[in-house]
DNA sequence: ACAGTTCGGAACCGAATGGTACAAAACACA
DNA sequence: TGTGTTTTGTACCATTCGGTTCCGAACTGT
């Protein structure tokens, strides 16, 4: 019936998802987009309404790409211990700086970010970050068995995520981030000792 | 000789902190660091080169106002116990908080913004966050005697402390961010009694 | 082959960006 | 009261921002 679309729009949402992801929302210009996704002015606009909702779409993407597979390995049920499951997602951080991915967390950019002034994407960054959190809650059920010492620890390791995170994008050496990391799964283990 | 400048150079910059502090380097435009200093294009651009010296000239201001003085208190030989130091500095945090500041730390921000893509804004946050994490080392000094153990427990502080600030920027509810903070100070205590 | 749609690309838009030029105003000093 | 110097405010600048318009190209179903 009509001239078939040259692009994916999962594709293309994709593409910029990792525009936003390097470069964060206000220096991800359109022209840097167009680029990212290879695709011209014209064809962004009838496909996207307009920047802030290309980044909702980007959220959501990032969502379904990178917090939904941490959440996942957070509440893996065939790895029997939690500790070993946040251990996995901790350690990640550290490796990928490694391997020269400074991008930190779309996240948490937004958080320090576009959040600050605009409700909408608050709302989206605040109810992921929970999501984070509540999937640390499950990965402590067996360390923690107090349920409110469980929620304060889960609010730590989101705190120490978003830190991470953050500091990836600064200088940090990757060293660094791996011996806070290190410092940070010895201690719960330690906290296991104690419940244990 | 001339006519005198009708404003204080110090106090310009401590406004423009404040400007930089609120919105973020981005997203301050020269027409609100205008309007925040108090001053025109004229005398702005007379007193400082670009937008981006200004933004150092803020940071610098930022170091000697905020930073420095939390490094103080985490060295302060006054408070014998590097424990009450290290509280004191994160209890600080949901309390400013709830009192309605949602500003978060400059620092943080800049490393989430622009230090990712200007290396000399990157090396000045990167010098300063590694003065605090430094400061962390100290007021650990008595709790952890053993240098590596310290040194990584130093990393990790540092780390909770720039995902605090930066929590504190987004909808994070001061209850959470006190849960988090309570959590720590819970960790380091254990690890003092482990020690002693 | 044709009609009917939809897409893609470039030209264009007003507003806002960071930054400059310059003339007038305001002072210190003689 | 000049004189010289500096600040200040305004008008202006080119560029870039996000966004719109519009027309020719491309494709499908008949």
């Amino acid at each position: 019936m009509a001239r078939p679309r040259e692009f994916d729009e999962a594709e293309a949402t994709e593409a910029a998802m990792n525009v936003f992801w390097q470069h964060g929302y206000d220096a991800a210009t359109i022209a840097l987009l167009m680029d990212g996704m290879g695709m011209t002015k014209g064809s962004l606009y009838k496909a996207f309404a307009d920047k802030k909702s290309l980044f909702l779409e980007s959220m959501a993407r990032y969502e379904t790409a990178q917090v939904a597979s941490a959440i996942a390995l957070l509440r893996d049920p065939n790895v029997p211990d939690g500790h070993d499951r946040i251990a996995q997602v901790f350690r990640t951080v550290p490796k990928v700086v490694r391997q020269g991915d400074r991008r930190g967390c779309l996240l948490c950019s937004a958080a320090a970010g576009p959040a600050f002034y605009d409700r909408e994407i608050a709302d989206l960054v605040d109810g992921l970050l929970d999501d984070m959190r509540a999937a640390f809650d499950v990965a402590l059920e067996a360390t923690i068995p107090q349920p409110d010492a469980r929620a304060a620890m889960a609010h730590l390791l989101l705190t120490q995520y978003v830190g991470l995170r953050t500091l990836s994008r600064a200088q940090a050496r990757p060293d660094d981030l791996e011996r806070s990391v290190e410092a940070l799964l010895a201690l719960i283990d330690r906290e296991r000792a104690r419940a244990g």
